[in-house]
Order: C-alpha cells, then sequence, then structure tokens
DNA sequence: CGTCTTTGACCAGCGC
DNA sequence: GCGCTGGTCAAAGACG
C-alpha cells in the first residue's frame, strides 16, 4: 500500500522530470536534425551527381511490397547491426557538409568527432534507396544536468507502399471512416474496400536519432494512441496521430533494440494545417522557403521546424523528381507517381500545404 | 474541465 | 483455421 503510493509519486516525479528533459533535449534532437538534412539538402541541389556518389541510403520499398506496414522489415533492416549498410565511409565527400555540421554543432555539443556515414549500394529493385547516418558523440554525456539528446539522425524513406491514387485518405481520415461506423455498417463492399485500403498506407518517413527522449518535439501536437511492445526489442513502440482533428497524420516512435540510444520515429501522412509550435511558447515565425537556401550554411533556427521540413522536402522532390525510379513491381512507376505526388510526397506529412507551392 | 496518457481489448493481415 | 503480430480503439485515469 505504502509502497505503491510512494511509487507513485516517485513515478510523478520522474514524469515531470522527463517532460523537462524533453523539452530541453528534443529541440537539441531537432537541432542536429537540421544539420543533417541541411547536408541532405545541399546534395539534392547537386542533384544527380552528388547525390548519386552519395547515394543516400533512402529505403524505398517495393510498393507492392505491404510487409513493411506489418512486419517492418525495413526497421530490421535499419536497426539491425547491418554494418554494411553504412560501410562505406565518405565523409571526404561530405567534408564541405560536415565542417558545416561541424562549426555549427560545436556551440551546442562541445568538441566531439563526428563520423559521417553513407552507404553507396545502391539497389536496382528499388532505384534510389538511401539512408543518411550522421553520428555525432559525445563524450560525456551525463556530465552535466542534462542528458545527452539527439547527437545522430538518419532518414529514411520508410515506404510508398501505396497503390492506389490519394483517394487513400478514406482509410486515415478519422472523420469520415471511424471504426465505429464502420464495424456497425452492414459493410458489403467492405472486403472490396479493405483490401484497397489495406495498402492504402500513406507514404511514411523516418528518423533515426540518437536521443534521451522518445518523443521528439517537432512543432506540431500529437495525441499518444496506443503502445505496443515491438518484438526482439525490450522498448515498446509508440503510437501517436496528430491532435488536429482534420490532419490524419501518424507516427510512430520506438527505440532501437541495437541502440537504446536511437529513436527511430515514423511519420505517416500529410499535415494539411501549420505547425503549433514549440509548446513552449516558442510560436512560429514567418517562413519563407525561399529564404530558406539562402542562409541554409546557417544554424537553423531551433523555434522554427520549418526548417526542417523545407529540407525534408527538398529531400523529397531530389528523390520523386531524379533521383528515385521505382520499378520491379505491378504497379510500376505511374502508380508511384500518382501516388506519391512532389507535392504530397513522402515528407508531405510534415511540409505543410502552405508551403509546396515553390 | 479540457487535454493527454495508459492500457487492455479488438481487428486485420499474414504465415503455417 | 490458428496463432502471431502490427495497428487501432476507447474507457479510465492523470495532469495542469
Ligand atoms: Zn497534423
Amino acid at each position: 500500500m505504502f509502497q505503491e503510493i510512494k511509487k507513485k509519486k516517485i513515478q510523478k516525479r520522474e514524469r515531470v522530470f522527463d517532460r523537462c528533459l524533453t523539452r530541453h533535449c528534443t529541440l537539441m534532437g531537432f537541432y542536429s536534425l537540421f544539420l543533417l538534412l541541411l547536408s541532405l539538402s545541399l546534395s539534392s541541389n547537386c542533384k544527380q551527381t552528388l547525390a548519386t556518389s552519395l547515394s543516400l541510403h533512402l529505403i524505398m520499398n517495393d510498393p507492392e511490397n505491404p510487409d513493411l506496414t506489418n512486419h517492418d522489415s525495413s526497421w530490421t533492416q535499419l536497426t539491425a547491426p547491418d554494418s554494411h549498410f553504412f560501410h562505406r565511409d565518405t565523409s571526404d565527400i561530405f567534408s564541405d557538409f560536415v565542417g558545416n555540421l561541424h562549426a555549427s554543432s560545436q556551440s551546442d555539443h562541445h568538441h566531439h568527432p563526428h563520423s559521417l556515414r553513407f552507404d553507396t549500394g545502391l539497389t536496382p529493385t528499388s532505384g534510389v534507396p538511401s539512408s543518411v547516418t550522421t553520428t555525432t558523440l559525445p563524450s560525456t554525456p551525463s556530465s552535466s544536468s542534462s542528458p545527452a539528446a539527439a547527437l545522430s539522425v538518419a532518414v529514411t524513406e520508410v515506404s510508398t507502399s501505396n497503390d492506389l491514387p490519394a483517394t487513400s485518405s478514406s482509410t486515415e481520415d478519422p472523420t469520415e471512416n471511424s471504426t465505429a461506423s464502420a464495424a456497425k455498417a452492414p459493410e458489403t463492399p467492405k472486403k472490396e474496400k479493405k483490401k484497397a485500403q489495406k495498402r492504402i498506407r500513406q507514404p511514411r518517413f523516418a528518423f533515426m536519432t540518437k536521443s534521451d527522449v522518445d518523443h521528439l518535439e517537432d512543432g506540431y501536437r500529437w495525441r499518444k494512441y496506443g503502445q505496443k511492445a515491438v518484438k526482439n526489442s525490450p522498448f515498446p513502440r509508440s503510437y501517436y496521430r496528430c491532435t488536429n482533428s482534420r490532419c490524419t497524420v501518424k507516427k510512430r516512435v520506438e527505440r532501437s533494440s541495437e541502440d537504446p540510444l536511437i529513436v527511430i520515429t515514423t511519420y505517416e501522412g500529410q499535415h494539411c494545417h501549420q505547425t503549433t509550435g514549440f509548446p513552449r511558447g516558442g510560436i512560429l515565425t514567418a517562413h519563407d522557403p525561399s529564404n530558406f537556401t539562402s542562409h541554409h550554411l546557417l544554424p537553423p533556427p531551433l523555434s522554427d521546424p520549418y526548417y526542417y521540413q523545407e529540407l525534408l522536402h527538398q529531400l523529397h522532390r531530389d528523390n520523386t523528381s531524379s533521383l528515385r525510379l521505382p520499378q520491379s513491381t505491378t504497379e510500376g512507376p505511374a502508380a508511384v507517381s500518382s501516388i506519391n505526388p512532389p507535392e504530397e510526397g513522402l515528407l508531405g506529412d510534415i511540409v505543410p500545404q502552405t508551403m509546396r507551392n515553390t
């Protein structure tokens, strides 16, 4: 009895403490995220030359292969200790970017060696899979009161398994397709619908972030709606949904079983609204995408997630337009492109509509 | 009191 | 058909 109360009190304290840490750390986390994506956007500017040489390891799943949605096959790849995934050290290619990273990150994370590793392998079937991992190792993470926050980030395009046009909103749209109504409905054409729905997955984009906190702040408000134990992992996976009632974006957050410090955040869907700003009252300032490139070498402001959104957007455009040509499947590239037009694309979930008319 | 988290139950897809 | 797994729902509770 007494102990339970005590326990609860302790948990409460921990929670409060965690929140403080979260707010502090997530900002740092996004900072490094910005930095990484910065490099990505730079590579995007160079298009094929740089992009292919770097061959960002974006994992593109076959559109017809829905495995990912159920079994997270790509995650096993990602999180598995497949060193061959990052076997090729191309830090020299990125030296410029690293320099920027270094310069800007030093102010935040003291002086720690960087290591950038990129996979150069292209799998012919999946177009241009690419994934980027930056690693910034802290020497004494816990020396200060705040533990080490996000220090390494990887961006992975997880899935474009949609094989139906963007009418897909029927699947994810909570307003139109509440399970209650669906469950009670006579559901005669349901089977067909279900079949169709099955693959109607919004494009998903994942981040691997080295962080002590699970839920990274990204400017949107999320409501947790589920948590499940992850197979072969001691860490659970949390499911979040955007709190905007008209928004269908979801995200999953889990920790890598290989490296407990790595947080894998998967975004799915696209926001139909703007960010709400960071919770600590950091209201977002105006953001002009055109300005983005002009001072992209400067450390992005922590209070403006649109920076990384725009970066993601650029990355996405790069993927869809010049780098990716998914085939190897029955759906064919046309289906993919129709599903993921540049505007709706892989990063659409993070890039607000208002920003996409570039 | 509104918002958010927790958590057990439920459902669908998939492999055997 | 059965069991496993990922994903979601929703009631209850916690929190500010
Ligand atoms: Zn949203």
